[in-house]
DNA sequence: TCACAATGACTTATATGTAAAACATTTTTC
DNA sequence: GAAAAATGTTTTACATATAAGTCATTGTGA
């Protein structure tokens, strides 16, 4: 059961999220897409396709990235091919690592362990 | 009110999350940082990191990128003040668009016009 | 091997994101 | 200028993502 949550982001985070959404309006003029056409197309709202490019951070990231596929925008800078190529390669990189992490023992402050 | 609402991602949108996810959790286990401190730290629950670390698009893209910038990604690329930057530059180009976009009359078929 | 911590895999209640609609405002085209 | 279309804005009901918890399983370090 969620309590209220009051979320902040980061300054970077809601960069991130503005940027994404100002490729994606400026795509969609340039493509001289409508909003409506868009949404459409998407499977979303209009009301939605809104929210994401005004940069809103309280969205699907899924549907985010679908939006900046149907624009074309490379999300990584890679094209479809190559990016299931790099997944692939860190999913390899990952069987490469411990499974689980173990907390090492904190510094040690007047003579006793500091939980975290 | 939304109707029940099946959505369907390109194989583009999964690897791209899923690329994330594998992202976040490999950086997270080379800091040697439990996923329980993670979720934390960083504001959420360590049920809700575990959908991300899997590559669940149905997730708040804000979340993610908080996540991503915990552990250290860069998202486009870009750290903080050059993301700023993109950003700004961007906006600055989309002044300059049109504000609205017209839909244009589509080809003629058999001397009528063909609405969208 | 053993003990314990970390993770996986559920469930449940609730906060909230979303679709839909209506209306106001702005922008474009003619 | 006028008309029409696109976008901005707000509201409402509902589908669902999330926090929190429990239990099972696995991995790690001693």
């Amino acid at each position: 059961m969620p309590k209220s949550i009051k979320r902040t982001y980061s300054h970077y985070t809601q960069d991130a999220c503005s940027l994404l959404g100002v490729l994606i309006r400026s795509k969609r003029i340039e493509r001289k897409q409508t909003a409506q056409d868009l949404a459409e197309r998407t499977g979303i709202s209009r009301s939605l396709l809104q929210r994401i490019e005004e940069g809103n951070p309280k969205c699907e990231i899924g549907v985010v990235f679908e939006l900046a596929r149907m624009v074309g925008i490379k999300l990584f800078d890679l094209d479809e091919s190559n990016l299931e190529l790099h997944l692939e390669v860190h999913k390899e990189k990952l069987t490469l690592l411990p499974k689980t992490v173990h907390r090492k023992k904190r510094s040690v402050r007047g003579g006793f362990y500091v939980l975290p």
